[in-house]
DNA sequence: CGCTTACTTGACATTCTTCAACCGCAGTGG
DNA sequence: CCACTGCGGTTGAAGAATGTCAAGTAAGCG
């Protein structure tokens, strides 16, 4: 029995609940039916929301953890005078517990950048699935340690890589998520957000996260149109901005012989 | 009894053992005697480290944690090319858990910018420490969300603010964090760094570190020489950059009475 | 069809980097 | 005691990277 048959059966077809939110955490623990029956639960109070909508506000005090399933959205804060920085995408499949506001108050907003399918999760929820889910609480705390790793990425991208490598390493590291979750073949991936928050996310003008675009596809190295990211030489687009596959860098989840017992495929 | 008076019960001159991780701690939950020498315990085998030594490596998979009790530290990145990104100071008072590690291996080095004194922690001992010190383990949890709310701001200003806003939102950090552990007095401070490590940690080169010091300096916002931080006008400074001291906006620790009554003073 | 929004382009300004020389000081060895 | 050296910092000049302004194009949508 190869891997490949485990990871049909993991996120198979024999199970009819499927979302982002558990194709990410199946990623990074193995579940049990009453996990899978837990987050079927928790992301089933599905809302929409439009672009552009707030997710979270600055100086909110939330009391609720958000699920995105799906559509992109991002943290992001505002200097006084109108300069936006956006801290991170929050992609589908993403938790976001609101453990900042144990400080206080919110320091940033969350904000929907295409529309979106959320599920609020209650405190009293939130905790129930880590307490009563331990492989669950795992693989949440991964998230949160990979959350914080590619947070150190980008400090390291603004402070000391060029505009284009800047935007090459942020199309490395969609695609790298939106593989994780199902929403990625090989080399392209949706991308359905602006120049405007590229640049915001960058730390460049529009018009120069633009021209910067340019020099990628005119280097062959991405094609960036309608809503589309097209990945024309990976491994050169890796190579250029130093990035690493953050997938392939997990601790693999414990031995097969476990999964498949767990799975009963064996 | 004023606040004043608690301050100096609970940092006080009555109680003979005394450091900066000490210090540190008792700002963020109120201690009984038990958890001060849980402190005093964990942090008493110090070791002496000379400037420029890697506390951890990149590529380590640490399994102890580490103290730093005195000097300054810093999480740093290479690219391939030599350009270094600072990731963050770490102060005296500060303790690195090394979390990261369960992803796999570190992806960032930590080095001593100064000569440095730290304690080791191995992994058993500091699940003790949070296990049985539950006002430890919740001041821990604290000190960790601020350690991410002042990573939060450094996206802001790399992506965001200009050189000298970054220089001066550095140098208000220092300050604020130094006072939180006794190191600062309220407009001055040690800074015993290099401008090649300011400029490593603002994104900058060290020419241009150099020319933005002077501009500050001469518009009257800081002093900067012989390895000591001289602010002169900390409101315009905290103005200049958009500074909001991290100290005064932690939710206050609880009632007055509760800790008169821990401390036995009221 | 006419708007609006996203993106592009050109010209120019600013910020920041690079290179190279130089200064001052502290340590070091003769 | 003094020359030598190395490190941290400063300065000037030139150039690269990025930002700003303003006008223009293209596509989606009511």
């Amino acid at each position: 029995m190869t891997y490949e048959r485990i990871e049909t059966a993991r996120r198979g077809a024999e199970r009819p609940f499927d979302n982002a939110f558990l194709r990410n955490i199946s990623g990074l623990a193995f579940l049990s039916e009453r996990d899978r029956a837990a987050i079927a639960q928790v992301s089933a109070p599905m809302r929409s929301l439009p672009a552009h909508a707030d997710l979270v506000r600055r100086d909110d005090v939330p009391e609720r953890a958000l699920i995105l399933l799906e559509g992109f959205a991002c943290r992001y804060r505002y200097l006084s005078d109108g300069r936006r920085q956006i801290l991170a995408f929050l992609l589908p499949g993403d938790l976001v517990d609101l453990d900042c506001a144990l400080l206080g108050r919110m320091d940033h907003a969350i904000g929907a950048s295409t529309a979106c399918k959320i599920a609020w999760v209650s405190h009293e929820a939130y905790e129930r699935l880590l307490s009563e889910h331990p492989q669950i609480a795992s693989a949440l705390r991964l998230a949160k340690l990979a959350e914080e790793a590619i947070s150190r990425d980008w400090l390291v991208g603004l402070g000391r890589r060029s505009a284009a490598e800047r935007l090459a390493y942020l199309f490395s590291e969609f695609l790298d998520r939106l593989q994780a979750v199902s929403l990625a073949d090989e080399n392209s991936c949706d991308l359905p957000i602006t120049q405007v928050e590229l640049s915001d996310a960058a730390g460049l003008s529009t018009v120069h996260v633009s021209r910067s675009l340019q020099a990628l596809r005119s280097a062959g190295l991405v094609q960036v149109a309608s809503r589309r990211l097209q990945v024309e030489d990976l491994p050169r687009l890796h190579a250029f901005c130093e990035f690493t596959p953050r997938q392939k860098t997990f601790i693999k989840p414990p031995a097969i012989e476990f999964a498949a017992a767990t799975l009963g495929v064996a």
